[in-house]
RNA sequence: GUCGUUAUAGCUCAGCUGGAUAGAGCGACCGCCUCCUAAGCGGUAGGUCGGAGGUUCAAAUCCUCUUAGCGACGCCA
């Protein structure tokens, strides 16, 4: 379903051209002056040089022909040369009730070259909690999924685990050290390994700290650390089947912490899965001429004529012959594209790490990992930082756990649910905190630009006024609250439509509606899951202000009453469309 | 040093890719519950859009210079 401002567009198109003007001056947008108008086209104010006239006569002569257009209640023009429209409440109520039929997408526009898109986020290490630097990824890189989705396209999420490298070596080590005795450290074993791991993950991520904190005192443990690690990375045996194991207890958890985000991958793909295609790849780039020695280390330059500095070339084997992140992150591009062939892989990355991935990018754009129409996006995000500007810390000034940052949102979102709401029950009450706990972490991250560094306020955000989450979500389940009642008074809209608005706060609220896919399309064209929230937002203040003017359930005249359901409704399913996106749900009540 | 990025109300952030009087929320102040959830709604106060030039009929938005913060800059990830 086309757009409201696509249809107005043509419009003006066919208006312009008419009059003589070249169309492409007929660009519509929406109104920054909602009081005068609300859409607008200024046109005439850029034609006005090439015709050498003077703007309002230009639009004047436009608004002519707009004027007795059915699509439009006003079509203006205002010195010194704006075209101003307003809907007519008809067209606008028989938009929205188009909209309604399609209960699946509300006339939103699908695409129609549907795209395979990977999406590389999460990035969490194994044998490691997640802390609070994974909370981003997790939830930008989600949201941009699920955008993907509605619009149409095949979103592939893969979590790109970090369970490659040195910190194997040393859980290896500091296990061996604990319990000599396993099988997996006998190299003259030659049995079957025990299907079930020798550790819990409690005492994994008891492991891997205190392995760390050794291996940077004690050099010969680090060194033993450092041996465990090449042996692992060249096939023994013992240490292979003890990488699984840390994998499944590790994985395990994961997914809980994810899932208690409501985060899920397709693909549990980690570093160690792209270690197969090192060696043909590494001597393909040289078979073909792109890698060099070059002190020592096996490089691709990829440098542009373009750059306005110096790229440093990327380097594919560090010059003891280790292969190192790069490398890796370019043997996953080849998985990636042999198995899956995407149009496009979106990485949801920390922004330091834009120069390297730009090197990457390069690099497997030259040496043909990628065809040129492949397309490698970095979309890089900014720090969340504490109430100081600074990164995010516990009050010891440690790295805080996912976990343990969820679950104190969840207790302050308890205490404000008991105190609102006596009479919910206990059990309902942990549950809604949950669910509102979430939206409120959730939109406090989205609701900003990715690209930019934020400040994580607890008390801002379990405060929830104002543009947060829980203000969405207390706006969908009044109109829950609403539908419900209806029902329960014998109402029905099973022959009911959506009638011409009769008040102000009424059109405002179905304005907002007819945005919803615009609103859509450019979160998707843009990765901005921002301007989903930035939407909702404005939905949710349209349709308040609407409850607070209109007694609904009290309106006596039964297809007005009916009219206002389908409206409700409507507000409410696109609503939960977008958080759904967003990746939070609502509560039946607050 | 080079390159990138950010700078908008006391605080936290938008600003639809050049348009009319720069918008929200929080905080402050003032109103609104015999009425569908007041976690709400309405209103007041608060701005030289870091600074200086330039392009344009029109600049927070584009260009140049400049100041400050942050970041990246071959064997970490």
């Amino acid at each position: 379903m086309k757009k409201i401002i696509d249809f107005i567009d043509e419009e003006t198109a066919a208006a312009f051209a008419s009059c003589g003007y070249d169309a492409k001056y007929a660009k519509t947008t929406l109104s920054n002056r909602p009081d005068l108008c609300e859409y607008q086209c200024n046109g005439a104010l850029a034609a006005a040089k090439e015709y050498k006239k003077a703007p309002i006569q230009i639009a004047e002569e436009v608004a002519e022909k707009l004027s007795n257009h059915p699509m439009f209640s006003m079509a203006e023009a205002v010195r010194p040369g704006f075209l101003n429209f307003r809907i007519s409440e008809a067209y606008l109520a028989d938009y929205l009730e188009k909209m309604r039929q399609d209960t699946k997408y509300f006339g939103l526009e699908r695409t129609k070259e549907p795209r395979r898109i990977m999406i590389d986020y999460g990035g969490p290490n194994v044998a490691k909690p997640l802390h609070i630097g994974h909370l981003r990824s997790a939830i930008i890189g989600e949201s941009i999924k699920r955008i993907g989705r509605l619009m149409g396209h095949e979103m592939i999420g893969d979590v790109h685990l970090g369970d490659w490298g040195l910190q194997m070596g040393l859980i290896i080590t500091e296990l061996k050290e604990r319990k000599p005795d396993l099988p997996y450290f006998d190299e003259n074993y030659s049995g079957e390994y025990p299907l079930d791991a020798p550790f819990t993950i409690s005492e994994l991520e008891e492991i891997y700290p205190s392995a760390s904190a050794k291996s940077k005192e004690d050099t010969a443990y680090k060194d033993l650390a450092m041996q465990a690690t090449f042996e692992l990375q060249n096939g023994r045996r013992g240490y292979q089947a003890l990488l699984s194991h840390i994998l499944n207890v590790s994985v395990t958890d994961l997914k809980r912490n994810y899932a208690n985000l409501n985060v899920t991958f397709d693909l549990w793909k980690g570093e160690s899965d792209a270690q197969p295609y090192i060696p043909d790849m590494v001597q393909k780039m040289k078979d073909e001429g792109y890698a060099y020695i070059s002190e020592g280390a096996l490089v691709v330059d990829v440098k542009e004529d373009t750059d306005t500095k110096e790229i440093p070339p990327c380097m594919i084997l560090k010059s003891d012959g280790a292969s190192l992140y790069n490398t890796t992150d370019l043997a996953t591009i080849v998985w990636r594209m042999q198995d899956y062939n995407p149009d496009e892989i979106i990485y949801v990355v920390d922004k330091r790490q834009e120069l390297y991935f730009t090197q990457v990018f390069r690099c497997a754009k030259k040496t043909k990992l990628v065809g040129e129409d492949t397309i490698l996006k970095f979309h890089g995000f900014g720090t969340m930082n504490g109430k100081d500007g600074k990164p995010f810390k516990t009050r010891e000034g440690g790295v805080m756990r996912l976990e343990h940052l969820v679950d104190e949102i969840n207790e302050e979102m308890y205490q404000k649910i008991i105190n609102n709401q006596t009479q919910m029950k206990d059990d309902e009450a942990r549950k809604t905190a949950q669910i509102v706990a979430l939206s409120a972490i959730k939109y406090g991250d989205l609701s900003n630009q990715a690209a930019k560094d934020y400040i994580f306020d607890i008390e801002r955000f379990t405060s929830f006024e104002g543009n947060t989450g829980p203000y969405i979500l207390y706006t969908i389940v009044r109109i829950k609250s609403i539908l419900t009642k209806y029902k329960e008074l014998g109402g029905s809209k099973d022959d009911a439509k959506i009638l011409p608005a009769k008040s102000e706060s009424e059109k405002s609220l179905m304005l907002e509606l007819s945005r919803f896919g615009a609103a859509m399309e450019s979160a998707f064209a843009e990765t901005a899951p921002h301007k989903v929230c930035a939407y909702i937002y404005a939905l949710s203040n349209a349709l308040n202000h609407f409850y607070h003017e209109t007694k609904i359930l009290a309106e006596e005249d039964k297809a007005v009453q009916a009219g206002y359901i389908c409206l409700l409704d409507l507000t409410k399913t696109i609503l939960e469309t977008c958080i759904d996106v967003l990746g939070f749900q609502a509560p039946e009540r607050m």
